[in-house]
DNA sequence: CGTGGCCTTGATAAAGTTCAAGAGCCGTGG
DNA sequence: CCACGGCTCTTGAACTTTATCAAGGCCACG
């Protein structure tokens, strides 16, 4: 059962001993996704949750109009749909790959049960929802209080932060899923990006961008400079 | 001690035994503060969380420039600053009171041990953090894809769910706090609220709202119709 | 009865979106 | 191997929404 493997290196299963990783992979469904496929819909029933094995997938809503805005990106380990599990039952947004993925699928009940008998696991999950809590008040703050520069500005220095200058970051992502997780449009993006390498704050290639000075858009994140 | 009267009938404590209510009971701390108080701010170390048992309490993020973006307003029975006991240890936004209320106090370590040992307890607080993230989301979404007349229409559409038209909604906040959870200024707020006057779709007071036309807010909130 | 806070209204300015067009890149298939 | 079609990205110009600045009105509370 390689299964059992996979899901001892999933931080949500940490500290549980081996009985315990037996039970959680007994209840485990693998599921297979192609690129661009919807994993589920906002609004959809949710009948469990999801732990990304390999690949990627965005969380989003949708407008009516259809502009997208990306609410985050899971990658290898982390779990997504959790919240109808434990409230409310309908997912309150969609989820959707960004690459080939595999997953496992865990069924709301007994996972319940699960989680019930096993306070260890219960705090992982407590510890995950209240880090995803605390990603989305950031995004707000992001798209209420700060101009796109400073969006973007905050969410480079955010993925660089391990990084010394000059960082190379590797975005892993199109420039207009960027532009969908920063609340904003392809256009606008890219202008700004251009504005910023005038300044030379960043040097932007097509999927990578090179931070050049860290202070300078850090200033930018905190709205104590302004793009000219 | 009637400490036990009030905690039995928050809804976090829903489903305990007697002894486990006693239990939870020895390590409150009941705490009271004055209307417009500061309970804690962003970044403070969270060394608890808090219930609040009468009064109001905002929940919120300030700008640079001090602009405010409310994240929640709770009410009696509702539990904050919860995130920064499961993750990560400090809060991610600040809480100040919006009339003279009393809280309980719950330290972190006791708490952590009290919930270990109590499934209902910990599947109850899963269920808050769910539902949290949920408001969140919309908030986001809001933010990102509506305009400010459909954010308003959704707000009093979910405000009014459970009554019939014309529904006279208390807002409870002054307009000045609800344009800051709609993300926009006092001054937009009041032209909205004007316009929406003028098309009959609602009828404004001066601290409650009549809503006329419940079909042309939904309109409104969707985005399929526009203020003139 | 005066003063401060909240709310309203108007004029102006800024940021971002929309619309439109064109350039660069890539995979497919002739 | 090259050409085509599709996709992403970029750039420009007009437009829309919202914020900002300024002033005046209303009400409550001391």
């Amino acid at each position: 059962m390689e299964i059992i493997k996979k899901i001892a290196s999933v931080p949500l299963f940490e500290d549980l001993s081996k009985k315990q990783l037996a039970d959680i992979a007994a209840i485990a469904v693998g599921q297979k996704y192609k690129r661009g496929q919807l994993v589920f819909s906002e609004g959809d029933e949710g009948s469990g949750f999801y732990v990304l094995i390999s690949g990627g997938v965005k969380i989003f809503k949708l407008s009516p109009e259809g502009k997208e805005q990306i609410l985050h990106i899971m990658g290898p380990g982390e779990p997504f749909g959790e919240a109808a599990v434990f409230a409310g039952e309908h997912f309150p947004a969609s989820a959707r790959t960004l690459s080939e993925s595999k997953v496992l699928f865990f069924p709301r009940r007994s996972f319940v049960d699960l989680i019930t008998n096993n306070p260890a696991l219960s705090l992982n999950m407590l510890a995950f929802l209240s880090r995803r809590l605390r990603v989305l008040a950031n995004l707000v703050e992001s798209l209420s209080l700060k101009e796109v520069p400073g969006r973007l500005a905050a969410y480079l220095l955010y993925y660089s932060k391990h990084k010394n200058d000059p960082a190379i970051l590797e975005l892993g992502i199109s420039k207009t899923q960027l532009a969908a997780l920063l609340g904003t449009i392809p256009e606008t993006l890219s202008r700004i990006l251009s504005r910023m390498g005038k300044e030379k704050l960043i040097k932007a290639g097509l999927r990578h961008i090179q931070i050049l000075d860290r202070q300078g858009l850090l200033e930018l994140s905190e709205g104590s400079r302004r793009l000219t």
